[in-house]
DNA sequence: CGGTTTTGACCAGCGC
DNA sequence: GCGCTGGTCAAAACCG
């Protein structure tokens, strides 16, 4: 076929990776928070004689659970024998010098010695030791990294240069060194003549002043990548809190349900009481707020939405009543299946709802709620060449069918990072214009996921939940779709599309729009677009910021975050409005380089998904107060009951 | 040889 | 009931 060339790949092969032309690399390469293999510390030398010290050290070390042992900063080399927990007031020197102690103790071995190495540690064994002493003296962060750096080690010539030229090299500079701590004269003891001293201790001073300089630049350095660290430790707690509330809700779930029905059935009540639009609107927003449940809820507000646009507002209690039954035991039937809040995408293939759930063939509404419930769909829009986006999965294609109204083929894949996974997506390319790639989404994993894919799941499962909660925000959510849009997007509602069209709502976000940047862009625009500048340096940073971003905001607007996510966060306020600078930066960024074009996504996406799973968003009349102006394809109705 | 892609056939939903 | 369309299946081909 024609489009062999166009759709015979997945996203592994050669999409995999945005920064590199060359095929085939493994999936994590690009991904945010990529966890390396144990890595080989910056410091390899000095690294390889630990780590050949005891196997059970390097089990402990790695077998750490904390995330923090995912990220490439060597933190976990610590010593069970000498390390003592002592720690927590000196940050990243501390690390450093654990990792002094750790080399001196394992060095001490024979049998772990590497010959090559070993000529070079076993004279630094003797400097590291003293180096050892002046830090407990104070002196620790003149000492401790100067046995890293590697200028210093091609002036010392570790590996052939004469033991002795080492040694007066290293030496003396650790003798001076230890000379300038007050609490360790016995180190220094070389007899020399009181003339020539004062000449030696002026470039000694010269020497220490740019050994401080240099040991100052390091360990900035180190707290840069120690903050870096903490920083994707936030990033990933709040994934994790995330993660958190969907079990959370789980066991809230069968206690809402009874309130879900009153709620819903008081609403519509409200309605045929005469109530004003406008407050059946905000009385609407503020059930989104309150229904963790909100896939429960979103089915009976599409229901109900439905009746309203086909002017059967006025229908009866009995039938009103009869389909906030349905939507409750449908719902309870969901939460039976085990799923969460990462669940309703994984209810099972859009396309074989209607073929393996017979249970609702006892009624016609019933099915016809099914139908409203099929799957929502999160699509992306966004130029790229590539035959795929990159998203972090694997898939694998299964179909091609030539569409209706649109010359190219929509390529059909699914996930083949597990078996069973519902995860499926189509890609095709637009018709109008062939430089856009649209993939669309649909289903959530069912199994671990890399970090990249993680993101991609989460826009997934976020963005369609937002999408019904949006629609479900009641009798009318669909009368008033502004109120999603706004939610999604607040800032850049023209990236935001909404199609609630039958039979599968869809929520597009548009990534080849370049919105009107007028705000200012202070940090975060600044940090993304170094994220942009240096892909292969920083992008582990660009969810991270993106993150914080979109997590800030979410503190912010309408959508508030759990009590757990607001005592996690240390993002303060003047972040605020972050999230608008993060999607303009994001949108010129893509547009310069679409290949970030799934970051993106997932990002905008993830906020998505963490402003709303708390379960205890709460849309508060703020939502209902800003600005309209997005771009609603359609918000004309579900199938209807 | 195992995984992936291709591609025609098949099925279900929907409108007429 | 029939045709159209979207979506999936599965055997064959392909590929590394």
């Amino acid at each position: 076929m024609a489009t062999k060339a166009g759709f015979s790949s997945s996203g592994l092969s050669i999409d995999s990776d945005p920064f590199s032309s060359s095929s085939s690399p493994p999936i994590q390469h690009h991904l945010f928070f990529h966890p390396p293999p144990p890595p080989p510390p910056p410091h390899i030398h000095y690294m390889e004689s630990t780590t050949t010290a005891t196997s059970a050290q390097s089990k402990a070390s790695w077998s750490n659970p904390s995330p923090t042992i995912q990220f490439p900063l060597n933190l976990n080399y610590t010593s069970p024998d000498e390390h003592q927990p002592q720690d927590d007031d000196h940050g990243d020197i501390k690390f450093i010098h654990d990792d002094l102690r750790l080399s001196s103790d394992n060095e001490d071995h024979p049998h772990n010695r590497v010959i090559n190495e070993m000529d070079f540690f076993a004279v630094a064994d003797h400097n590291k030791k003293k180096l050892i002493m002046n830090e407990e003296g104070g002196s620790s962060k003149l000492a401790a990294p100067t046995d890293f750096d590697p200028q210093n080690a091609t002036t010392k010539d570790p590996l052939h240069g004469s033991t002795q030229d080492f040694n007066n090299v290293y030496t003396g500079l650790h003798l001076l060194t230890a000379n300038t701590s007050s609490t360790d004269q016995s180190v220094v003891d070389d007899g020399s003549s009181p003339a020539s001293d004062d000449a030696r201790a002026k470039n000694e001073i010269v020497m220490l002043q740019a050994e401080i300089e240099r040991m100052n630049k390091e360990n900035q350095r180190l707290k840069d990548m120690l903050s870096h660290v903490s920083n994707n430790y936030s990033a990933m707690q709040v994934h994790l809190m995330k993660l958190g509330d969907s079990q959370k809700k789980d066991a809230r779930d069968q206690q809402q349900l009874q309130m879900i029905a009153q709620e819903h059935q008081k609403e519509d009540q409200q309605q045929m009481l005469g109530g004003s639009p406008q407050l059946v609107v905000q009385k609407q927003l503020m059930d989104l707020g309150l229904a963790p449940a909100s896939d429960i809820h979103d089915q009976q507000s599409l229901s109900s939405s439905e009746n309203h646009e086909d002017g059967r507002s006025n229908s009866s209690p009995t039938n009103l009543e009869a389909a906030s039954k349905l939507q409750v035991e449908e719902a309870r039937e969901q939460i039976r299946m085990g799923m969460g809040r990462e669940g309703e995408a994984a209810h099972g293939l859009p396309n074989k709802v209607p073929k393996f759930n017979p249970s609702k063939s006892n009624a016609d509404q019933a099915s016809s709620t099914e139908a409203t419930m099929r799957k929502a769909r999160v699509s992306v829009r966004a130029r790229s060449e590539a035959p795929m986006i990159t998203d972090g999965c694997q898939w694998r294609k299964y179909g091609q069918k030539m569409a209706k109204g649109n010359p190219c083929p929509r390529a059909y894949y699914r996930c083949t990072m597990a078996a069973g996974c519902p995860v499926r997506k189509q890609v095709q390319r637009c018709a109008e214009d062939r430089t856009i790639l649209v993939t669309t989404y649909e289903g959530n994993h069912n199994h671990p996921l890399p970090p990249a894919a993680m993101a991609m799941a989460s826009t997934t499962s976020s963005a369609a939940r937002m999408l019904l909660s949006g629609s479900m925000s009641s009798a009318d959510g669909l009368m008033n779709p502004n109120f999603l849009a706004r939610t999604l997007l607040p800032c850049s509602s023209n990236m935001a599309t909404i199609s609630a069209s039958a039979p599968f709502p869809t929520v597009t976000l548009d990534l080849t729009l370049n919105p009107n940047a007028t705000q200012p862009l202070p940090n975060t625009l600044t940090q993304i677009q170094s994220q942009f500048q240096n892909p292969s340096q920083n992008l582990p940073l660009l969810p991270q910021i993106l993150t914080q971003a979109l997590y800030s905001h979410s503190k912010f607007s309408g959508l508030h975050m759990s009590q757990n996510d607001m005592d996690s966060s240390s993002l303060a306020p003047k972040q605020q409005g972050s999230l608008a600078d993060s999607l303009t930066a994001a949108s010129a960024a893509i547009a310069a380089d679409p290949n970030f074009t799934a970051v993106i996504a997932a990002a905008i996406s993830s906020f998505i998904g963490n402003s709303h799973p708390s379960n205890n968003v709460t849309n508060n009349s703020t939502n209902s107060n800003t600005d309209s102006g997005a771009n609603i394809v359609n918000s004309s109705s579900f199938p209807e009951n």
